[in-house]
DNA sequence: CTCTATTGCGCAATCGATTGTGCACTGTAT
DNA sequence: ATACAGTGCACAATCGATTGCGCAATAGAG
């Protein structure tokens, strides 16, 4: 069947000349506008069975060339392998291909320089629409995007010049709050009686909001929250095993209350807590923004708030189907996760 | 500086109206060829300057269509939220960076006739070369590829037709059991003195080379294995869970030796581990291939077989810049954990 | 001063699919 | 028989960059 080995792929002008039609008409057949132009079912069975024969395959930069879009959608993320990035770039990926998009995930390292190539990149592409998730510097990738004409909607972060899709962040942090503070056992004295939230920087809008509800549900409980409460040292492992190991040092143990930001602030304060004894967790409550299922099996439990990654995605795509262009805030409930719970598996691994 | 806001965007056609020039030399100087086209420096260096300000941005789609490559490299994967196949992926996608290329990663959720139309798809797109990571049906995957004229490699499995990049899973498998073995408390009698290798599926070669390793190790010990100690129950947390919560009612508790042959299966694993007494853990060795941070804090120790996802993929360019083409294999060795380490961090979270 | 090299660059075809337009033919109403 | 509407399809331009080829101008040789 398969004609043997041309060098050359086979082109619509190749199934022109087989079936005896013109290389419109095998365009129109294939990409289905043929009713529209008035071709015969005949005609149009007769092409699709050819082209099934030789096993042609579109050239899609050549559609994409003539219609100037590609059929291609992007994201940036700040890195593939982070639980949270990762999971939204599984459900990226379903939904693009379930429209019939191809999806290009690309990383930025939280670089603003490396961002702005990989964006322009993608324009030289003509991606069909751009999802912005994680970027140090959104208002320059907004612009970027509008002088472009490139549809680009935030998620996780919030942009001033196209729609944005979020986490209520601030509905997370005060349930986990409420949470740590409800299970925290009270025997705590002096310092160690405080709460401390730790991981993450003022420049992202999560941690801003995940600080805000921190300190008004520290506030209804009546108690007021210092700076020194507020341990900002970015989401590097090796910065947060530094700062909870200073602050373990200052106030003589860990404190009642520890509101981790993000998982990977937590790898960096798990590194710290294996050098303690298992006792040194009996008078802590310890929570983490964000999921992941092993840190729920540790030998103290952990409280975590997960991401409704698929759901943010979804709303994402459903504001590019309905052409919304605003920049309006859609925002996405997260969930608490009890500690020694599964929670139910992304699309990945329903196998 | 820019222009306004036309709805077209400039091509070389509008740099070669405001330089003077043709859009041949045009293209010249954009592409870097124009010394070889015996174009003048200062020519070169107006019409640069002229991109530079009226903020052009080539047409990657056109390029791709006239030289019939794309500047695309493409990899596929079983899913993106998954702790190694994600890591594969943030290296896959700095590397392709770092030589100019796009990457583009598209995950197939373990389908045959996904990752078929995957394949086909970015075929369309006329990507320059594909990293085939995870496949169920590599030998159809390698048939299509070879078709479309389209340079693959393996990597995390072997295929006949191509070269392969493998984490040499026999020695990471006998690092494991041999650690295990030496760490084994050795106090359990009966069948709980067994050991027992779980996840995964003998389809799969990482599987099949990992229970070899276990079945010579322990037979290096002098031990013999039976089939009731290789349990295959897949990748999937829930089928794992089952058989993990089904060994320990038949053989009355935890083995003294326990593989888990990956960390979705561990995941599964844990989830019943949760319902058991700390003491319950006290008479085993428990080891998963594969790594994460988390896992290696629980409340028993946890040896773990980290891969060498950098290198892996280094690998594989490697072997695509200097056009091995054979079906050679490639082996690259995997690290042993010790638990209560945070292993070196990939390049993603450096910061 | 003529002749060949070399320099510098433009012309036009080309990649493969899409799409506005128009031609030929059939059927039908007048 | 004439006109008119529909049917079914082909022609050729087009998207934007690349590239083989060739022409003009200048330089240097004799």
């Amino acid at each position: 069947m398969q004609q043997p080995m041309q060098n050359r792929k086979t082109t619509i002008y190749d199934i022109a000349q087989r079936s005896g039609a013109s290389a419109s008409t095998v365009s129109a057949v294939l990409n289905g506008t043929w009713s529209g132009r008035r071709i015969s079912k005949d005609t149009a069975e007769h092409i699709s069975k050819i082209a099934l024969e030789i096993g042609y395959a579109i050239n899609m930069q050549a559609r994409g060339l003539r219609q100037a879009r590609s059929g291609m959608i992007g994201m940036i993320v700040p890195t593939h392998d982070n639980r949270f990035f990762s999971s939204l770039g599984q459900s990226f990926d379903s939904l693009a291909r379930a429209r019939g998009l191809c999806p290009v995930i690309a990383s930025t390292l939280r670089s603003p320089q490396e961002e702005k190539r990989i964006v322009e990149t993608l324009i030289s592409y003509a991606i069909d629409a751009l999802f912005i998730a994680g970027a140090t510097d959104p208002e320059q990738l907004g612009k970027i995007c509008t002088d472009a004409n490139l549809k680009h909607i935030y998620v996780d972060l919030p942009g001033k010049d196209a729609p944005s899709v979020l986490t209520d962040n601030f509905l997370g942090a005060q349930m986990l709050t409420r949470k740590l503070l409800a299970e925290t056992p009270c025997r705590a004295k002096g310092p160690r009686a405080k709460s401390y939230l730790i991981g993450g920087t003022i420049n992202d809008h999560a941690t801003v909001r995940r600080i805000e509800a921190f300190r008004q549900t520290l506030g209804e409980a009546r108690v007021v929250v210092d700076e020194r409460q507020i341990i900002q040292c970015g989401y590097a492992p090796r910065q947060a095993a530094k700062a909870i190991s200073q602050l373990y040092g200052e106030i003589g143990g860990l404190p009642a209350c520890l509101f981790v930001n993000s998982l990977t602030a937590f790898e960096g304060v798990m590194s710290f807590f294996a050098t303690l004894p298992a006792s040194a967790f009996s008078d802590s409550a310890i929570g983490c923004f964000d999921y992941d299922p092993f840190a729920g099996f540790l030998q103290f439990p952990v409280y975590m708030v997960r991401q409704d990654t698929h759901q943010l995605i979804t709303k994402a795509y459903e504001l590019l189907d309905h052409d919304v262009f605003d920049s309006s805030v859609h925002e996405v409930d997260p969930e608490l996760i009890e500690p020694r719970t599964i929670a139910i598996e992304n699309l990945g691994e329903l196998g």
